[in-house]
DNA sequence: GACTACAAGTGGTCAGACCATTATACCAAT
DNA sequence: ATTGGTATAATGGTCTGACCACTTGTAGTC
């Protein structure tokens, strides 16, 4: 019969004005936004709600504040979505193999996208990662290329928001697991079979063949994961 | 050769603390906050700078604020991604269709998933849903129970994370193309290729049918994606 | 016992001050 | 002409103390 009644708060109005601006073209990225004393003249609110304001938006990732230069709109959105998702996972009680199973999902789907849709120029790129890859023998720089790899495959699907999803899961599992990786590398046997697997994934996605890439990743995170899930 | 500077803000480091008492234990979901005057006095600094942290918590999704009554450690974790995915899908010059396509990635997962591992009493629920799908007459309230349908299936994939972010990108569907469902509904066609749609999806889930399930709901979006690019 | 009114505690907002950092322009020394 | 210093203005960062708005509990009243 009746709804509640909202209590906006003056903070999320002034979110809400500058949403507003955004999302309508006003402002763009990497806008300089007014000034916190000119926001407080033009909207009629005290700075503190003004910048509580500010600091919401600058965790959601819509702005980047910067000392004694202003406040301006983002340029970047890759990795907004990583405090809240974090934030869901260590509170929502979640299985730590969730989170391995879904990288699988995604990571598998983005690896068929970008067999289908890489470019020329994109499969040189990646070639020549691949190469590296092949040639290093340092573990730590080992690990630094194959998230690499993984990082530019994803970026071939051609979907940004699969790509940025993805991103940020990857970031999760090699914070909660960031041991694993090393592990998995020091071994010899696994790091020959690693780099085969790789060949693989990459073959596949240089022959557009979908099917093949996303088996090839399927298998090689069967095996990561089987890794990482003994530690 | 140097690293920069950083130069850490108070607000930050008020942050920190607290989630670092959430992450060790020592406050946990629905426990409430010192009131903010305490928090001053605990930590040493002014109260602009307690609320600014605090608000960027809440719109993390870490706490909630009540007026009057103090603030909490928030219970539900639910929403925490939509308005960071919606503001990367709004700049970052995102095609409408990836989210369609991620979505579809997601939820045929999900539905396969749903296949292996939903329980006895979940089966039932879900029936319970297809049955209250079949008999609805009004398209408003046959909307809801298709979303209701699909939601229930993800919930059933027994993945949090999964359930989670499927149901942000199911969020940021409804929200960019809000129409395009009831066009879909009021085709009376129309309705009835989707009740039989539904009903093969919730076949092969009850059979168990992992291969089925993926394939059913692959089939059921890939026939309302194209009706929603159509528009 | 049920209702009312008040008081205390809490988050929400405001005003104004001062600190810290950055950018700019100008100047001096080389 | 380049480098380094200096003064200044603009901007974000922080602090203080006051008052408003809401919620809750309680003492008082009927």
């Amino acid at each position: 019969m009746f709804s509640p009644i909202k209590n906006t708060k003056v903070y999320e109005q002034v979110m809400d004005q500058i949403k507003e601006m955004i999302e309508n073209g006003d402002l763009i990225k990497g806008d300089k936004l007014p000034s916190e004393r000119d926001l407080v003249e033009q909207l009629q609110v005290s700075r503190a709600s003004i910048r509580e304001a500010l600091r919401a938006l600058e965790v959601i990732g819509l702005i980047e504040c910067r000392q004694g230069e202003g406040n301006f709109i983002k340029s970047s959105f890759q990795d907004n979505l990583f405090e809240p998702l974090s934030i869901m996972y260590m509170l929502e009680g979640t299985n730590p193999e969730d989170i391995l199973e879904l990288r699988k999902i995604m990571e598998v789907e983005a690896s068929g996208l970008a067999a289908k849709r890489i470019t020329d120029e994109q499969l040189k790129e990646l070639k020549e990662i691949m190469e590296r890859f092949e040639n290093c023998g340092d573990e730590k720089m080992n690990a630094t290329i194959d998230k690499e790899l993984h990082y530019k495959i994803a970026e071939c699907s051609e979907n940004v928001l699969l790509f940025n999803i993805l991103r940020t899961v990857s970031l999760l599992v090699d914070d909660f697991i960031k041991d694993a990786r090393k592990l998995i590398i020091a071994d010899q046997e696994n790091k020959e079979m690693l780099l085969l697997q790789h060949k693989e994934i990459y073959l596949a996605i240089e022959r557009h063949n979908s099917v093949s890439a996303r088996k090839a990743m399927r298998q090689h995170l069967d095996y990561t994961n089987k890794y990482i899930k003994l530690i």
